[in-house]
DNA sequence: CTTCCTGCAAAGGCTTTGCAAAGCT
DNA sequence: AGCTTTGCAAAGCCTTTGCAGGAAG
């Protein structure tokens, strides 16, 4: 039996939890359903879509201010983190903690989005970001691209 | 004696009537004001700023709202482009028109933003791209690091 | 009991929209 | 003339903030 995906979320509480000690903060059961929410994303979600979640949930709501409040403690802690989505206006956040780093390849025609690793890009970064000076911290790469079925559709026309 | 930028700027303006005509719409004085004041920019900018070119400019100044209806024309014709995306809360934008193809690095430090090419990324993108059926159309790429002056301040604390 | 959290409501900042007057062609 | 464009003001949207009652340690 593989490890569940539910241990992990515990492990991430636990991460949480920590965070808020360090910062002398309190482990609430809002803040608890709030990570629990965001941390049941396979994909990408906004603020809006981990509000719907939180009412689905019996668990006891909580409000779009307190969630507003609670994602940077979540990003500070690892948990998730901002994820850029090229439509720019709209601010996408995804899972982060215990996943392997990945960039994304998205469809211009229908939104999909595909993720994938690639090595050479991360040791080409960090050549780049050195020969002018920097270290690196970070970085934002996306793909964007017409995926097959989107290219015979065109194609068809 | 080198090519004057205005020679580009007046291309560009060709290029921005082409586009109205094709979607008979005008090119007006308060359109090219805007155009104008858009390509004058080296580096980046946002709405704001153009707003204070055009007040200081004494061309008869346009409202934020026309600003507003006129950057995605510009966008369209390709004379800007958004740019800085990872900046998230903010929308900038940089001239696009007969410029070479850039990437950014942006210090999380002090915002310090240097453009770099590296053809290397390029290929290897379009691979990325293949590889999962796509055919590539675009990309984002900003890498995120700490140039040198922020390293000294954060090392000298 | 002291300090932090939370919901609520209100304010903020940026962007969009409806409308009538002005401007092109 | 018949359309588009513009300024203006108002509405929208998302996000943040101040506050007073409620919860956590």
């Amino acid at each position: 039996m593989p490890e569940s995906s539910s241990e992990s979320v515990e492990r991430a509480l636990g991460r949480f939890r920590g965070l808020l000690k360090r910062k002398r903060l309190r482990f609430s059961s809002v803040r608890e359903a709030i990570a629990r929410a965001a941390l049941g994303y396979e994909g990408h979600f906004e603020v809006n879509d981990l509000m719907g979640s939180l009412t689905n949930a019996n668990v006891k709501d909580a409000h779009l201010a307190t969630v507003y409040r609670t994602l940077p403690l979540l990003v500070e802690a690892g948990l998730i983190q901002p994820a850029l989505l090229s439509s720019g206006e709209r601010r996408f956040y995804e899972r982060a903690f215990e996943r392997a780093h990945h960039d994304h390849l998205i469809c211009v025609g229908c939104s999909k989005v595909v993720e994938f690793e690639f090595e050479a890009f991360e040791v080409l970064q960090r050549d780049v970001a050195r020969r002018y000076g920097f270290e690196l911290v970070g970085h934002v790469h996306e793909l964007l691209g017409r995926c097959e079925a989107c290219r015979e559709k065109v194609t068809a026309q």
